[in-house]
DNA sequence: TCATAGATTAACTGTTTAGTTTAACCAAAA
DNA sequence: TTTTGGTTAAACTAAACAGTTAATCTATGA
């Protein structure tokens, strides 16, 4: 077998996924750095060789996912469409890949209720500042029409945004009132379903609005 | 001074607190019981002497902490109101409640991801079962009338509660894109502003919603 | 007034955890 | 062939941590 640099070896590969699912279930507090040796299938020691201490192998994780997550949100919104368009195009791929990453949500929300200064050395990196702004810009005659002046767009983009992130963020929650819910085919059916729902309830909802 | 039994004692309110505080800050796991002690200005063995473990006493906050949230969240549509006077007031008492209550969500939403367990004990002692059904009986005439059928009363109460829930746990997240957010006197104007928003939104949305 | 029970403390114990060290092994590259 | 870098097992360290112990304090009722 090939040796080759440190860097984005298949060893490293392996721990940073174990890492992944780890902090994912655990968070960084919760998480045992034996426990991710063991499902890398490797030793602590070399958990330490390739990753020098627990934080820099949090912070690895920690910024990829934050990155993937905040990609998926903008990405959509810098496409060529209505914004109508868009919020149909977010919520079908965005509840597509929260099904694929169910955890992720309430793991990157956590850690940084918890610690909130994880984010500073971030902030740079994931340059949305241009899209604030730009996206009314880019809408502002249809969305004046629907009643929604600039001032809105924090109100608007926060509560299309939680339409698909809540539920998984709070998916134990309503398992307590809602039982079947625990199970996964139901729950990812019922967030398929949600696809729709949310669509006509935001698009009803624009479209009658008071001023 | 009087000595009373250890239940209720003033102490145990001390360390109740303290607990309280340094849970939903930091979570069970990245909770120090000698933080706890400190801020309840006592010493870690009597800590120990009033509730035995961490467990016990991390089960004890989260127990009271969960039935909190789960009243407030209830207790509204128990009352004597049509479906919309209940949305109404339950977005302007529950976002008053989470602004002098702000990390509560988030630590709730979390404590149950991470160890789903957590609710089995308690789940009688919430009775809502009775709810759950109860709102649509109660409102099927004003909620057909939207277009809303039983089978879409969950999308509907988790779109609702989300409005109040979201923008607490997720504040952190939405302050990497607004920095304003991070100032609490414009976070809590913004949630205030929300009440209204939310209402409109969803008022908009039931009026004219496809069948 | 003093015996007692509960409240409180300082110091201690035992365990868990992140991280290190060492010695040996192996495969590939030089 | 020698060197180099990845890898292991195992033992180890130091710090952090939950939980215990034994002694002291204090109010109070007999």
């Amino acid at each position: 077998m090939k040796k080759t640099r440190i860097t984005d070896s298949h060893t490293r590969q392996k721990i940073f996924r174990a890492a992944t699912e780890v902090f994912e279930l655990k968070g960084y507090a919760g998480a045992r750095m034996q426990e991710i040796a063991d499902r890398a299938g490797i030793n602590k020691a070399l958990l330490h060789y390739y990753f020098r201490s627990k934080d820099q192998l949090f912070m690895a994780v920690f910024q990829v996912l934050l990155k993937k997550m905040f990609e998926k949100i903008t990405a959509i919104f810098q496409a060529d469409l209505s914004f109508k368009e868009k919020i149909r195009l977010f919520l079908d791929q965005h509840i597509d890949f929260l099904i694929k990453n169910p955890k992720l949500p309430m793991f990157l929300l956590n850690e940084m209720s918890v610690n909130p200064s994880i984010t500073e050395s971030i902030k740079e990196t994931l340059h949305y500042g241009e899209l604030r702004d730009m996206i009314y810009e880019k809408h502002s005659k249809e969305l004046k029409g629907y009643g929604i002046r600039k001032s809105d767009m924090p109100q608007l983009m926060i509560t299309v945004v939680s339409m698909s992130i809540f539920p998984f963020a709070a998916r134990e929650m309503i398992a307590v009132m809602i039982p079947q819910m625990l199970d996964n085919r139901k729950f990812n059916s019922f967030m398929l379903e949600r696809k729709e729902f949310a669509a006509d309830f935001i698009f009803s909802a624009l479209k009658h609005r008071k001023k």
